[in-house]
DNA sequence: GTTCGTTTCAAACGCTCGTATGAAACCGGT
DNA sequence: ACCGGTTTCATACGAGCGTTTGAAACGAAC
């Protein structure tokens, strides 16, 4: 028998681990159990489906990843005072949090940094009532940061740019080094974050 | 039997526009030949593995619009003259190819586009061969070009706009209009050209 | 009509999948 | 010790998968 108590936990991180290398379809739900050492049909018990399971994975790093952004956004506009923050306050608001969850000092890293692209990029039938309710609050809050610093912007301008950055951003997360020339070094997250929000930032700004 | 001399055709019509709704892991060979209306068989004798049939779906869209873009690009660099084109300019050939060659007036083009932006985040094994022949080319072309443009920049950091632009391209195609709220009117092809580049351009201009 | 290479066909092979089921084990409360 | 809810287990179910195979059909050349 396994360690009890510990059987729940054990799948989250193998599901993730593998979805992450491998993508949500191509890791059966024996993968799973083997890497995670329970036996099949505890997936079934704890969490129902598959597609129960790929939801459960996500949400539990979504979540904190957007409650993170969303207090770095209050912080940022309370200590803006009148004037509001500026874009690239705003857009590191938004983008640090996603590659700080997604980088933490354990070997999930980049696992779940290509599970958020993918997730994002294309979520599936079971993620897109998850991602609905998680992202709406998030992105209403960033159109209204976004107007009030560049008010001259329409509305969809502001959200068609948007789309770009988070466009490049889980682009990144999932593809990371491919198909980098032996001439570019790699990056970190951090100096990532860095050249990303300048770049948004200069194409929000744009005429 | 099935008309002759059309089981290839049809099948990568087929693979294409079935490839592009659901992805390449969840459609099986069985839903292809199903929807080619051919024999089970004919994917192996016309293609051979499962693999190779996603490598040719692929390729036979892929190959033009590199080759548009190329040709686009000596184009543009034969017109501007001594002084090298402009930034818009060269983005506008990168991205301009890719976007019509996903919309032909065909009923594959919604199909097309989701494909290029999938295969080009995650080519799988089979892929990843091809896209490197038929892409390093292009970016050496989309590096000199923009080097000229933008002497100041480093490599490097010409290396990583670049991929944000493509990111934030793919990740369109791949998405459309998933999450836009009825607040932002829905854009073609052409009008989400003109946005991604004033806001790459811009971008690459940032200091 | 015959031959031969090409193409299509029906069926089989060997395997894996996600889900479900009933029994056994576990653990905490009485 | 007993009970009941929870958890784990081994196994089965029904279905589908990608690939292969040998025969039949086709079409062009002689």
């Amino acid at each position: 028998m396994t360690e009890p108590g510990k059987t729940r936990s054990r799948i989250l991180d193998a599901a993730e681990l593998l979805f992450g290398e491998r993508g949500l379809d191509r890791v059966s739900i024996r993968d799973i159990t083997r890497g995670a050492r329970v036996n099949l049909a505890a997936i079934n018990y704890h969490f129902g489906t598959k597609q129960d399971l790929i939801a459960a994975v996500f949400e539990r790093r979504i979540v904190p990843v957007n409650k993170a952004r969303l207090a770095a956004l209050d912080a940022i506009e309370k200590s803006a005072g009148k004037r509001g923050p500026k874009v690239e306050t705003i857009l590191e608001a938004f983008i640090r949090p996603a590659l700080e969850g997604s980088e933490p000092a354990s070997k999930g890293s980049v696992a779940f940094s290509k599970l958020f692209g993918r997730c994002l990029s294309e979520p599936g039938p079971g993620l897109e009532a998850l991602l609905k309710r998680q992202f709406e609050p998030l992105m209403d809050r960033m159109d209204a940061a976004l107007r009030k610093a560049l008010p001259h912007l329409s509305r969809s301008d502001i959200y068609w740019r948007l789309k770009f950055t988070y466009g490049a951003l889980h682009h990144w997360m999932l593809t990371k080094d491919t198909f980098r020339p032996a001439r570019v070094q790699s990056v970190d997250a951090e100096a990532l974050a860095r050249k990303l929000i300048a770049f948004a930032a200069a194409g929000f700004r744009a005429p």
